[in-house]
DNA sequence: AAGCTTTGTGCAAAGCTTTGCATGAAGAAA
DNA sequence: TTTCTTCATGCAAAGCTTTGCACAAAGCTT
């Protein structure tokens, strides 16, 4: 019926000894007897004793919570990079907190306040499409409250990050296009602001240069990462005077949101344009066709990242820029001849 | 620098005043001449104070956390219900705690454990596909310790529960593929000790009744829920010496892994065989084709689970059973003629 | 037997907040 | 001037744990 949790104090009134010797004997200290430490021990057993951690958290001034805030919490890849940094967390005694920014910079600023006012240990972060500036984190970089960010990112000479090898996969993917065929390579960008933006399209560049393909700008379309206006971009990519035979979208809903513009004007994939995408594993496949994508491993990025988290724990000044290795995976969706 | 946060004890040294004149002055408290009041939020404005919640937390025997147990984190259907018991947990100043079961009791009856002696102010729980014995539940009913279960759900009796209307939803199925012409329903469902697999199979049995079809066991198949199994279930209907022209899948993943084994036998759907799921309405509309479905109002039944959590927080001895209605949305996998 | 070491426990502070009660001063009433 | 209010503020306990230091008793040495 109680609700109470037992605390050492019941233990030790129960035992007419000190507080202190209960806390002594539940960790074997050697200054009491065996005894008294078995004593104690099954009566802890018995009653169900678990320590209080806010009480250790006001004693140790840590919570044990991690503050994750990521753009959206229903995106597969947010989900799963998520389960990543938990299954690290778990192991070392954390708990994962989440907060969604709704892709707003607001929201983003307001969720940095809370969570520090819930005194997180620290935070790791994945930018909102309309974050342009940084004051939120700097204050918490100054405060000493260790952060990490992966995927959008800033920051990085002062803070640890973890991305994928944005250059390289973007070149990997003009240079598959060309390898199957394909002329005219479009690239339906994000926000110029971010830094997936920027990396993606030098690389996308790089390839086209190493490719010995021309570089022109009208196929380089810009949209808000949002399905919509994806889906627009890809319309005006459509109706160029000389539209593109293959499409490269920046991220996962870009790509689907590309595909829908294609259907929608009864295109065929693969045949009369290849659709790559930037995505990861699950979304690719559930599609039709499937979607050739660099896929990220999501898992392995929230894992790193929490890696670098609790690295900046232990080492007050330490911070580490994580790029981790992109897979090509050749799906339907860009596959002409096979 | 420092990294320490500002205490009352911080702001009552720099005015030379005790630590209660500092808190009852944050508080408006009457007794607190106004000079004093205003004098005292000022420098806490300047030093950005903010209560210690861990402090607050011993004080008030509340962490402000409620632990949400799901099957695993990133299926949608699951990430966007612990979405709605978010926006409504932060409205209320609460923060969300995740643990995933990944589908094992065991890692269940550990999350339990975890999370209470995290010390959460209450669970909502939707429980693993394996749980059969409810012990480590009602160890938590008899604690008092909130709790509310929702989509797959257990001792009714004593808590609270938000589940969609299964039976109603079921019915409708048959009904539609009746209206569509099928004839052969089959139906793959879960493990039979679930709540869900009970009453949708009960549904589609009284809707086999209500439109005069008669009911073969064969056409029941099992499966546990993953996509593997769902496709072998899948492929064993196929197999059957009169076999299926319409399927009728448990939930989301066991409808894909239906599609999946259709396709791989090379059958057209909808024109071979129907298929319609028990989905969320993010995932019908990504596969091929677009999947009609029972889709579940997600993110509401995480604010309703939410709602009645707190609820429940307010009244010690209230538990009530919300069955929210659903959409059958009728797509192409399973309309003939249109 | 006196003094020293060893062994086992207890006290109390720190970490932070809230709140009932006490205290002190000033002003008002007698 | 004395006593009683009133007003503003401080004290201390409670909530729980850890840990440095103090203390007491017992056993040992000389």
């Amino acid at each position: 019926m109680g609700n109470r949790y037992i605390s050492l104090k019941d233990l030790a009134n129960e035992l007419n000894v000190s507080i202190s010797t209960v806390s002594r004997a539940l960790k074997d200290h050697p200054d009491i007897s065996v005894e008294m430490r078995q004593k104690v021990k099954k009566l802890a057993q018995e009653r169900n004793y678990s320590p209080n951690p806010l009480a250790m958290g006001l004693l140790k001034q840590t919570t044990g919570m991690i503050g994750v805030i990521v753009p959206d919490v229903v995106t597969h890849f947010y989900a799963s990079i998520i389960a990543g940094i938990e299954s690290l967390a778990r192991k070392k005694g954390y708990f994962v907190v989440i907060a969604s920014s709704g892709e707003s910079y607001e929201k983003e600023v307001e969720a940095v306040e809370n969570l520090v006012k819930a005194r997180v240990d620290g935070l790791i972060v994945c930018l909102s499409r309309e974050t342009q500036t940084y004051h939120h984190f700097e204050k918490i970089i100054e405060q000493n409250i260790p952060l990490v960010f992966f995927d959008r990112v800033c920051l990085e000479d002062r803070v640890s990050c973890v991305t994928a090898d944005n250059i390289d996969a973007s070149k990997r993917i003009v240079h598959h296009f060309k390898n199957q065929g394909y002329k005219r390579i479009a690239f339906i960008s994000g926000p110029r602001h971010l830094n997936i933006s920027k990396e993606r399209l030098a690389g996308y560049m790089e390839g086209l240069n190493e490719a010995g393909y021309p570089f022109s700008p009208e196929l380089v379309e810009q949209c808000n990462l949002s399905l919509e206006s994806a889906k627009s971009a890809m319309s005006r990519l459509l109706q160029l005077p000389n539209p593109p035979d293959a499409v490269f979208g920046i991220n996962d809903t870009v790509a689907f949101g590309a595909m829908k513009g294609i259907k929608e004007r009864k295109l065929r994939i693969p045949e009369d344009i290849g659709l790559v995408g930037f995505t990861d594993e699950f979304h690719a496949t559930v599609v039709e066709p499937p979607l050739t994508s660099i896929t990220h491993p999501t898992f392995k990025i929230g894992q790193e990242a929490a890696k670098q988290f609790f690295k900046r724990m232990k080492h007050q000044d330490t911070h580490h820029v994580s790029i981790l290795k992109t897979n090509l995976i050749e799906r339907a969706s860009s596959v002409r001849n096979s």
